[in-house]
DNA sequence: ATAGTAATTTAGGCTTACCTAATTTTATTT
DNA sequence: AAATAAAATTAGGTAAGCCTAAATTACTAT
């Protein structure tokens, strides 16, 4: 039904439009999926045939509602892959997305089902972003990025804004990890760095590059 | 480095040459991978010149020892991804096959080295096929056919020679499972059908169909 | 407003893994 | 051994998903 490269392309457009909020160009998606502009294009006009996107010529692209629901499903898949990789097979936050972005493919509803039993219905992966339901839907959230706290306030660590393998790898050396508690103790006017203290005992300085990425809610 | 086609081209030549001990003929390749004969013809050819099979125009094709490793790369996959999906995912037995089939070609030598630990290091599947180890090696099995069994024989199945949904359904039906222990109470020399006593409790009544796929062994 | 640059699209091609139809080779039967 | 049937191969073609180079469109800056 779905290609391989169809669940790629929906996925990429998604998470571009997720972070732009705009329609997505062809050159990000170009980028984003390491294809030349050109295939971009020509694939793009093939998935507007099947309604999964709208495409207006030199503009960009945007998913419909069914394309959405594709890309949402994808989503939805890898997230619990990555959790099933942590919790169950000791990988660490920083080694699941190769292997979950393979296994976000395999096709078969009643095997999600299962896993998503298995691990206990999670609301969230590893890297604390949120688990759609079968049906596209999220849970609410109220987290926040630390860099938009004040000296004084008081939450727990329950996602990161970056994904990168260097970025989570500074964060395990540091001892930062998802559930720890963060008081923003001062910050510096100068540079915005965070002197903050992690639950309750260590007393850190975080730069703003790393608060921006660090997200945080009410206990 | 090596293709899904690939994978499923010299996993069906390792099984047929499995089941018939000879050289794999083009038609019973065709047939067992729903292509044209010649589709395989061609693509036999390009998987000689890659030194992963040898092919003899006109008679048929073997794995070299790389193709060998490979096929059996993709069968301790595919079994690891069934022992998962029965034990940790509560499926039956006879639903697990396509699931796996899929599962098989994820590329990620950590994570089927952390399957394995996650499953116990199984030694075989869920219908009892060895589950080669990560160098293609299989553990000694003295198991044989019922069917060669003589009356006041007594083991335990341990396996099944044929993976049909219609058979596996059977035996769940008939309530025989892996591990039951087996007895022959006697053999209709006619039909060469087989009363056997299950668990030491249940009387029942097996056809010589039936007998040639259930492998038993010494308890 | 127009030149220059950047982004996008068009045109023409390639590779992989398949296909059908026609031909050739091998096996079977009389 | 010749005729027939079955199996395998060759020849020519297709769709998917990519590519480069050239042409076009859109944006930016003076």
């Amino acid at each position: 039904m779905t290609s391989l490269a169809e669940e790629n392309y929906l996925k990429a457009i998604y998470k571009l439009h997720e972070k732009s909020g705009t329609i997505v160009s062809t050159s990000a998606l170009a980028d984003s999926l390491s294809v030349s502009a050109a295939s971009i294009t020509d694939f793009v006009k093939k998935i507007a045939l099947k309604k999964l996107i709208t495409y207006e010529k030199s503009k960009g692209v945007k998913l419909t509602e069914k394309g959405r629901q594709i890309a949402l499903n994808i989503i939805r898949k890898h997230r619990l892959w990555e959790v099933w990789l942590v919790t169950k097979l000791e990988f660490k936050w920083d080694e699941v997305h190769e292997i979950a972005e393979q296994l976000e493919h395999v096709v078969s509803d009643e095997l999600i089902e299962q896993l998503d039993k298995h691990l206990g219905y999670p609301k969230a992966d590893p890297h604390g972003d949120l688990i759609p339901d079968a049906n596209g839907q999220f849970a609410k959230s109220n987290s926040k990025p630390l860099l938009n706290c004040n000296a004084g306030y008081k939450g727990k660590l329950i996602g990161v804004a970056e994904h990168s393998n260097s970025f989570l790898q500074y964060l395990t050396k540091s001892n930062l990890k998802l559930g720890d508690e963060i008081a923003v103790v001062a910050i510096e006017d100068y540079d915005k760095s965070f002197e903050v203290k992690i639950n309750n005992k260590d007393r850190k300085l975080l730069s703003k590059e790393v608060v921006k990425n660090l997200l945080v809610a009410e206990i």
